[in-house]
DNA sequence: AAATAATTAAAACACTTGTTTGAATATAAA
DNA sequence: TTTATATTCAAACAAGTGTTTTAATTATTT
């Protein structure tokens, strides 16, 4: 809130309103924070320092450590879901019926492609994303939680595909594509690994190459 | 120790070295806390209250709380690297050469088998070594070091009987593959996974299906 | 049996943790 | 402008952290 007074408190004028300002500040470190040490290696005191914010602030806000790493979730989890669900409508909306890489493709394009398009704020996406599939109960249940719900469409999509493989079996092979896609996004940048430079060529080879190899995997 | 004393300390039974005892019980609760909390979240108070230790015995015996991890690590690494070997020496000692499925298997069954081998310990060892892999900078770094050398000699096998692939590829294939592996020890006994029962007939099966679903996303 | 070394124990150290409080300040509504 | 609400702030709280110290105990060697 930047205010300009002219003549003792004439003139307002609200550039920009504190409190949403606080509250991003805050999620946006904390889930880089949360995505570089995981949620026991992270202090409040660490985020507010970076954040700039008091201390009070994280729990005015949100209430306590655990219900802002939810927070986090829920922000993240929206915006790759949302991009997924739209991918599957682009495809639902064809003349011919959607295949088996389709629905895989609309499942693990979003995620890569968040890196390529936020840049460096991706590639922390990408990590905290890995983080939470890999915290000790009960944060990692927190995280699962928020994406279940999208994680059963694909399944029942996938079984219309796969008719002849149980749910279980489904089950198990979809958790291992997430294994391998959340390897993936972890080790972006890092020598030796399939995305090693943060460009939309890469990323669009990766997701190829990781469509066809989850495909395999999935009819095996 | 177990002492006896007759007519005031004529006799002394030893019947356990205590030394051993302690240092052994504290690798003990350890590897089993930090595989279910994490470094961070696992504090030494809650691993000497388990190990039925005094706190000054965990300095005492390894300097701190990262060398206590390093040194659950080194005792994990040790056990399964041999293992591989071993597999690697009998396949070595045939007539035919050795093929992508042996090098695999060689590299896939060991962290497996431990599971079947060692009941309920051999789960808590594969929920660590998932843990090893997902812990952050610099605790990462400690397991990852352990596990190079052995890494890297993997890495060779495959170029050899997979020659038209960079060593770069190989390597973040092998990275995947690991990422797979990792996920299906971490989630083992849960429902809908790979390996549900700790029975030695589901974990060879599962052996099989890991090999062949590596094998074609090694050779695509 | 005495002397030396290895191990265990209780207590304290200095510091960090998440969370709460109550007053001060800023914003919005009346 | 006054009143009511929302937000920020510094300070403190109680509990927990890894680590160190010093003394007591136990084991080994001479």
């Amino acid at each position: 809130m930047i205010k300009i007074y002219l003549f003792k408190r004439l003139i307002k004028i609200k550039v920009n309103v504190t409190t949403v300002d606080t509250k991003e500040q805050i999620l946006d470190v904390a889930e880089k924070l949360f995505a570089e040490k995981g949620f026991a290696g992270t202090t409040l005191r660490s985020v507010i320092r970076e954040a700039k914010v008091n201390i009070a602030a994280v729990h005015y806000h949100f209430g306590s450590k655990e219900k802002l790493f939810s927070a986090v979730v829920r922000r993240v989890a929206k915006q790759i879901i949302q991009a997924q669900q739209q991918q599957l409508v682009n495809y639902e909306n064809r003349e011919q019926p959607i295949s088996l890489e389709n629905i895989l493709e609309a499942f693990i394009s979003p995620p890569l492609q968040i890196i390529s398009q936020m840049g460096e704020t991706g590639v922390i996406r990408a990590q905290f994303m890995g983080r939470c599939r890999t915290e000790p109960f009960p944060i990692q249940q927190l995280a699962e939680q928020e994406f279940n719900e999208s994680h059963q469409h694909f399944l029942d999509l996938l079984q219309r595909v796969l008719p002849n493989q149980t749910r279980s079996e489904l089950q198990w092979k979809l958790d291992l594509a997430v294994a391998v896609l959340i390897r993936v996004l972890t080790q972006v940048g890092k020598p030796n690994t399939l995305i090693q430079e943060n460009s939309s060529e890469e990323v669009e080879a990766a997701i190829k190459r990781l469509v066809n190899l989850v495909a395999q995997g999935m009819k095996t």
